[in-house]
DNA sequence: CCCTGATTCGC
DNA sequence: GCGAATCAGG
């Protein structure tokens, strides 16, 4: 599974809303939560702008405070605004990643929809495809970090 | 215990 | 460049 622009962008427009990485390993499919932050570095998108959680944050602007020093002491004007959009658009179901997808309702027209095939595209008879011969037992890595082996034994 | 992102290493 | 392993924090 390469890494196509239409999913990087998926990656980047996910990771700014905010959802983890799970979430948008879940979505883009075929990669798993770490290749996801992992990817995510590459882009840049070391650490978000915020730490609020897809689930349980986006729901609310932050809590922007103005910079007028002398201004909410009596007028705290709750909304002078938003006749456009009165409604908060509080969606009953789980976010929709959907909808954040730039190309998931733009090609629809004519493109084929996105098939319920699996991850696995096609195993040979001997079974899962092994990205590496040594994956099983190649603890050796060190990975994470501070492990620095001792000169002796 | 589980999930979370961050970091590092081998291919 | 990718992805898994692995660490470290909540």
């Amino acid at each position: 599974m390469s890494w196509t622009d239409e999913r990087i962008d998926q990656l980047k427009a996910m990771w700014e809303k905010g959802l983890t990485a799970s979430q948008i390993a879940e979505e883009l499919g075929g990669v798993s939560r770490n290749a996801v932050i992992g990817k995510a570095h590459r882009l840049g998108l070391q650490s978000r702008p915020s730490p609020v959680k897809a689930n349980e944050a986006p729901k609310k602007a932050a809590p922007v405070r103005k910079p007028a020093p002398v201004a909410e002491t009596e007028a705290p004007k709750p909304a002078p605004i938003q006749h456009s959009t009165p409604a908060p658009v509080r969606h009953p179901a789980p976010v929709t990643v959907a909808a954040i997808s730039p190309s998931a309702s733009a090609p629809a027209a004519d493109a084929p929809p996105p098939a319920p095939q699996p991850r696995i595209i096609s195993v040979g008879p001997g079974g899962f495809l092994r990205q590496g011969p040594n994956r099983n037992d190649a603890r050796v890595r060190g990975g994470g970090r501070g492990i620095s082996c001792g000169s002796g034994g």
